[in-house]
DNA sequence: GTCTATACTCTGATAGAC
DNA sequence: GTCTATCAGAGTATAGAC
């Protein structure tokens, strides 16, 4: 997608990508419509198609954006600071991803869950880049005996699993939880305590 | 949905669901085609709606199904057994079920993902009671100190989101451990390690 | 019970006036 | 840059023959 150049088209993409985000996280890129989009974006259906070529490029401006908020915390964690309050680290600030930006936690999720058609080779590279990177620095600390003796991936995959859940199966959890719960803060207080469990050695 | 009489109807009514379940559990309700569902059930379109009278239908009879398959292995969890035992059993049949029945898992991921359109009543009524009931059972046992005491609902919701993690991102898992893995049976030793630890007093 | 043909609606995308 | 009007194709569902 190229920049746009003047204030009001930066304006309007914004306008459409808040949109598309709102109905393609709501309802998968199958079930958004260009209608309602525009419906949300204020804007009409021939005037979203001026500043994007098709759905499929809304859709694909919004994935490109996202990988990387999804990744940085990952990418922050540092092999020279110390282990459990890196680890805590990551942990606390997917849980803040996962309350701040629940609608991308479930675009990626729609995504993912129908076998990334848009998003194979992000996947495939710099996910899986990152995650062989970081787990190389995991196994150095279990080895020294800092944390203890995990499978580095799966480790991962917990961290990624326990935190977005709060976002992806929000409507389940408050549900579950009733209408006097704080999810996000309850979330946050209980994966901290789990981690550090997990991790002692 | 009415139950089907003959051996003819019946056959076909489950051709046509597991049918439908591939379709929808891969491309969601939206994105998901009588076409396409009437190609791999090996009907014709007219055909599929003979037996069931829309789409949507066929949707919902697949989700009704699904709801006591998916909450029969909370219900095993016996107040009587033994409290690690119990609770690691579930942990093994819920990574189970992900292996066995990965299309049912990323179609009821799918609904909840939305908002649980056509489930809301189920996720507030039968599955919010079953998990306020077990609540009960782990609290009682915490206070008798046989497990670690920890928020039930949320050590509920850790079991879900781990076990279901290995089927709803499956492709993600895969792409990151690469070919040589067996995701499930991995998932299958580090849960049971994990919730051991985390469950210890 | 199953098929062919088709009605009708929705949706993504374009044309062209302003 | 934005709108009205509209097209073409896909998609759900129905009619009616066999």
């Amino acid at each position: 997608m190229s920049r746009p150049r003047t204030r009001i088209q930066q304006k309007n993409s914004e306008a459409i990508l808040e949109a598309a985000l709102e109905v393609f996280s709501a309802y998968g890129f199958r079930g958004a419509t260009l209608d309602q989009i525009a419906e949300v974006a204020g804007l009409s259906k021939p005037n979203l198609l001026y500043y994007f070529p098709s759905k499929e490029a809304m859709h694909q401006a919004l994935l490109t954006r996202l990988l990387d908020t999804w990744l940085d915390p990952l990418r922050e964690m540092d092999a020279e600071g110390e282990p459990v309050a890196e680890i805590l680290g990551y942990v606390r600030r997917k849980v803040e991803l996962s309350r701040d930006f629940p609608r991308e936690s479930r675009l990626f999720a729609n995504e993912i869950l129908q076998g990334a058609p848009r998003m194979r080779e992000a996947i495939e590279g710099d996910l899986k880049r990152l995650v062989d990177e970081k787990s190389v620095i995991l196994t150095r600390w279990m080895e020294e005996g800092r944390i203890a003796r995990l499978p580095p991936a799966h480790l991962i995959f917990s961290i990624w699993a326990l935190t977005q859940h709060y976002a992806d199966f929000d409507m389940q959890v408050r549900a579950v939880l009733g209408p006097e719960h704080d999810p996000f803060a309850e979330a946050g207080d209980y994966l901290d305590m789990l981690f550090r469990k997990l991790l002692a050695v």
